[in-house]
DNA sequence: ACCTTGCTTCGACATTCTTCAATGTTGACT
DNA sequence: AGTCAACATTGAAGAATGTCGAAGCAAGGT
């Protein structure tokens, strides 16, 4: 809220990434960094319903549950997907806001390097 | 060519991501899951010019020439970015193609997720 | 109360990653 | 040829990651 709003309209080209905010984004994109966790991001956000329980989540690999359930709380830390609990289920969510926030970032870097190579 | 353009017009829900795609996918996300290597492609991009010798790149961080070079041989090799030898230097710029997958990815990700969530 | 089922956490191990110093390689300029 | 500067590669040490089995926790059913 103090630089982004600062500057008028520069749509491209904007500062470099700040270390903070770098180490920020990073977390979020090393836990896309797995097979295993973007098949399961994949996975929940392509069901009608928009959310996916553990227990279907589970079988789709052939790898334990503690190994899927450890997967998906890096996805849950990283702000990618939230859960909540029903009954015995728990249910798996994709948050739209974060995989929009990484979209835009590399939509950006692909901009600016199109708008150079003019 | 085999199984995209079999469906007549789907934009969203598409099937969860196949391994081997998930494998190739994770390849590119793992190599953007590392703040300096977040902060290089940054730089890279935001250059005017499009392109940025590693003789700019490598004081920019408080890290040895090797490590930055292992960097971007990663990201080089993830497809993120290209070089370029022209004399004794070497030019680093962003392959846009690239980016602009991962950031579609993503995009279909959060309309999925927005789709359902009604 | 007791078990059963669904999921998370813990402890351990093998693998991979980040980083550096040392060495190699490439090209330009004497 | 010889030297210097710019990058890349190699080899090694420590940290982080992926995986599992075992144990823990929470809810529901008997």
């Amino acid at each position: 809220m103090s630089k982004q709003g600062e500057g008028c309209c520069e749509p491209l080209s904007e500062e470099p990434l700040a270390k903070e905010q770098a180490t920020e984004l990073a977390t979020m994109f090393k836990a896309l960094g797995d097979p295993v966790r973007l098949r399961l991001l994949s996975l929940i956000a392509s069901r009608p319903s928009g959310e996916v329980c553990v227990c279907e989540l589970t079988p789709a690999f052939e790898l334990s549950q503690p190994t899927i359930s450890h997967h998906l709380k890096l996805l849950r830390q990283a702000g990618l997907v939230d859960s909540d609990r029903r009954g015995t289920w728990v249910y798996y969510r994709v948050r739209p806001e974060t995989t929009d926030r990484l979209a835009a970032l590399l939509a950006s870097v692909s901009s600016e390097q199109r708008a150079a190579a003019v």
